[in-house]
RNA sequence: GGCCCCGUGGUCAAGCGGUUAAGACAUCGCCCUUUCACGGCGGAGACAUGGGUUCGAUUCCCGUCGGGGUCACCA
């Protein structure tokens, strides 16, 4: 008996790997050509952190010809959570980053190389672990999980590093025969590889990102499949990439020391090892420490709660590919009407150590992609988010043709205005300017510098009778509120007035904001030329009288 | 604890043997302006620390301190 029959009987049914060979041969791509990809468990919500990998990986790929895939790494059955690749999915969706191959939905997938979803592969993983026993390269073992944790509590109270490795991986010892033998007794088993390594030994390494990081190599006889036939990440990741032809290997730097066994898997199984790049995760600041953003404690470290804010997807890519190549927006600034996917993105420019979470920045940004898009637009896309979100805001936006009218003040100049961070700000944004809102609530008037109701009540009275015309054009229309202001013994100018500030009670700065606070409730609003045009004469007039009352 | 990685203003970060140590966000002031936002100008604010190496270290080496990661039949 040998190997191979030992091989044979754990793994009857398993075929030869060169059938997955040749059924998944080497890409026909360019020069360059990077493939990544994208490979989350269905666990729970997309994390921002796992955003930020897939956008790294995509963008990485963009420019080369490559492709980027998503493989759903679901070997865990422990933690999946229904409908987990839905989610994941979607995610990608919302972001505009639907991947060239990949799930594409629960359950169904597009491109060559899958399955994408890993436990639909097992025969796959079975294949190659069969391969590796048939040379000696992995070996059975029939320890309990309570036996393994003996021993390393042994390993503990010898101070000895724990592990299954050496002298304390004791089913590597067995002989075929004596394997054999348990297995025909109907003895559960799981897969172990059989490492050659030595602590002692040093490799060398060099990751895009991480530059040149030395390891001792890996000496642990780690599992490959697991109880339930299924394989632990490393077996799967190496046969993966390997099968599904991936050039660059792009995830969180948690795996770092994991590449030691990576590397020695992928050769053992005599693949072609992937270049690697390690990201830094983001973090949080928490009571002066760094930590990662936490499902738990963090609202912000879900993706979905950037949809349920409204801060557009647009602007959450660029402050991510801000992180990733700081060089990113002094390019976005030299070409502000580019796609991102222009954009030229370097792996090994990214930091080492991870950044912490800048939410006031991201909003910053936000700002910045919302004053760019039209009236249309911020309606479109302000409605789409209140249909989901905010039932008042889509009962204000049912007037299109009004609203847009309102969404376009001082938008599309050279200078447009940048008030509107994310989608969840819009209503408060414009609700003043919806005559059913604001006419009919009470609005507490903060008229600032003039306090005297009287004269408050002057002013509006002589402004509507006498001053206000919806017909002027903005500067007779100015000249008229400084008319005005001149009439009730205000400075006509602001800086004749500012040169002499005891000769007059205030100026037309001041009378302005008297008309402001009456037509809006607010003291800062957009231009009050181009709100009383959108209002309308009616409405101003109602408005004005309101105030007074 | 072992192993690995990292340490430039509040944050993200350029620079990597000789620089007035960029820029962005935030902050403060001024200007523009009928308010706000935008925009313009300016201010304050940093090379963790101790030793080397060197004519010269933020940049190179070592220690210290600090931070992070990893040591599963989880990924």
């Amino acid at each position: 008996m040998d190997y191979k029959d030992l091989a044979d009987l754990i793994f009857p049914n398993a075929k030869d790997i060169s059938y997955y060979e040749e059924k998944y041969p080497e890409r026909n791509l360019p020069e360059g050509a990077i493939v990544s990809r994208f490979a989350p468990s269905p666990t729970g919500f997309v994390h921002i952190g796992g955003l930020y990998q897939a956008l790294v990986a995509r963008e990485a790929t963009k420019r080369t010809g490559g492709i980027f895939f998503l493989r759903v790494e679901d070997t865990d059955q422990k933690r999946e959570v229904e409908n987990g690749v839905t989610g994941i999915v979607n995610s990608l969706q919302d972001f505009d980053m639907a991947p060239d191959e990949g799930m594409i939905t629960e359950t169904e997938e597009i491109g060559n190389y899958g399955p994408y979803k890993q436990s639909l592969r097992k025969d796959i993983y079975q294949a190659y672990a069969k391969y590796l026993l048939a040379q000696g390269k992995a070996y059975p073992c029939f320890c309990t999980s309570e036996e393994v944790e003996e021993i390393r509590k042994k390993q503990e109270t010898a101070k000895v590093r724990p592990g299954y490795y050496g002298i304390w991986a004791k089913c590597r010892n067995f002989t075929i025969e004596e394997a054999a033998e348990k297995i025909k007794n109907g003895e559960k088993c799981i897969i172990r590889f059989k490492s050659h390594g030595k602590e002692y030994n040093k490799i060398k390494h060099h990751d895009i990102i991480k530059g040149n990081v030395n390891f001792p190599e890996n000496d642990q006889d780690i599992v490959i499949i697991k109880a339930d036939g299924l394989p632990t990440y490393h077996f799967a990741h190496a046969v993966d990439d390997h099968l599904m032809r991936t050039t660059h290997v792009i995830r969180s730097d948690e795996w770092l020391s994991s590449v030691p066994l990576h590397l020695q898997l992928f050769y053992e199984l005599g693949f072609k090892a992937p270049k690697y790049a390690h990201i830094a995760p983001i973090m949080k600041n928490d009571n002066g420490n760094k930590r990662k953003l936490s499902k738990r404690k963090d609202p912000e470290a879900a993706v979905n709660y950037y949809k349920e804010e409204g801060i557009p997807p647009l602007a959450v890519k660029e402050y991510l590919l801000n992180i990733a190549n700081s060089n990113f927006e002094n390019w976005r600034r030299a070409n502000p009407d580019k796609s991102i996917d222009e954009f030229d993105f370097q792996l090994n420019k990214m930091s080492v150590s991870g950044a912490l979470f800048d939410m006031v920045k991201l909003l910053d940004i936000g700002k910045t992609v919302i004053s760019k898009m039209s009236a249309e637009e911020v309606y479109e896309k302000a409605l789409e988010w209140a249909k989901e979100y905010d039932k008042e805001l889509v009962e204000m936006l049912e007037n299109k043709e009004y609203s847009l009218k309102v969404l376009g003040i001082e938008r599309g100049n050279k200078k447009p205005r940048k008030d509107i961070s994310k989608w969840s700000e819009v209503k408060n944004n414009i609700i003043y300017m919806y005559d059913d809102k604001f006419l009919n609530t009470d609005i507490s008037y903060d008229y600032a510098k003039i306090n005297d109701k009287e004269e408050i009540n002057k002013i509006l009275k002589l402004y509507i009778e006498e001053y206000f015309d919806i017909d002027h054009d903005k500067e007779t229309w100015f000249n008229k509120i400084k008319d005005l202001a001149e009439k009730t013994g205000y400075a006509r100018e602001v800086k004749e007035y500012k040169k002499e500030p005891e000769k007059w009670p205030g100026h037309v700065g001041d009378i302005s904001t008297v008309i402001r606070v009456a037509l809006t409730g607010r003291q800062n609003t957009p231009d009050m030329y181009e709100i009383m045009q959108v209002l309308g004469k009616e409405s101003v007039i109602k408005r004005l009288e309101k105030a007074r009352s």
